[in-house]
DNA sequence: GCTTGACCTTCCCATCATTGGAAGGATTAA
DNA sequence: TTAATCCTTCCAATGATGGGAAGGTCAAGC
């Protein structure tokens, strides 16, 4: 099986492949004589598995993991629930942060007349100073107002 | 005021700010003789208004028409109301995705002992071939069958 | 056998917003 | 004067993916 088929029968792009084997997620394969990977069954099967997680949304550090886990038939079940738990609160929390935002917009989009007219509660909000930035990298080691006298 | 204190008082640091000034979102400021960035208090107003914004989850290029209405006096509500409004979307949209992601996981992860032995659903479901991917880029024009005789 | 088109190879570039760091010049306080 | 702090520009990296060029290979049809 050429990389073409192998990325039709697991839903991985051909691009994909190359890419999971140049950063060692996948083993290079074998080649033709011309320098075509070949690809067997069970490389479609790992691939599928890798599609399968990267479709939950875990990154390519912890499907390598996964995959690992998944090849050792000694695994600890803890490790793998451990790593897709662990996920599962990077997902809960990136949830959290959109559903601010979105209910945040949806608010001020409710006060907002959108006609014609220039007034906008949404532009008034986001030029809002009261609205008080966090702490952020400056290039500057003491902030604004310059080293404090120690 | 230098860019060091321009990031403190707006919560935009200075790379950003200098990257802000440098696709345009930012008007190129004023410079001292020896080349330092000069920044007034209006320029902090409107870093912090692109610092709300992207908050906010606004693209650069979102954040660009957004400045652009903010400081047109004759801006159509409408048109400020129709950027946030497609946010809303565009967030919903990922909400709901990650929503799935997490569901699917904590449902495997609910079924998963969790402890020493090998047994698990969760490598089980990801490799389940029953799952079928969707089509996808493969670099081949007609995909694993080769070309359907027309 | 030769042409053609589909397929494969490697290599580089772009995305998006952001950070990091190097090399070097400017400013400021002690 | 010196040292610390800040500024400058430029280059690189992030993560996962796609786009595309330049060129080699393979299979089908004439």
């Amino acid at each position: 099986m050429n990389i073409g088929q192998a990325a039709a029968a697991s839903g991985v792009s051909a691009k994909m492949i190359r890419y999971y084997e140049s950063i060692g997620l996948i083993r290079k394969t074998v080649r033709t004589e011309s320098g075509y990977r070949v690809y067997a069954d069970h490389d479609v099967h790992t691939l599928r598995f890798i599609r399968r997680a990267r479709d939950l949304g875990f990154s390519v550090e912890q499907i390598a993991d996964l995959v690992s886990l998944w090849q050792d038939r000694d695994r600890a079940s803890k490790d793998v629930k451990a790593i897709a738990l662990e996920h599962v609160l990077v997902l809960e929390r990136k949830i959290q942060e959109l559903q601010e935002m979105a209910s945040t917009l949806k608010h001020l989009a409710r006060n907002c007349h959108g006609d014609a007219r220039p007034h906008c509660p949404i532009l008034e909000e986001l030029a809002n100073d009261e609205t008080a930035p966090l702490p952020v990298k400056t290039d500057a080691k003491f902030g604004a107002l310059g080293k404090v006298s120690a």
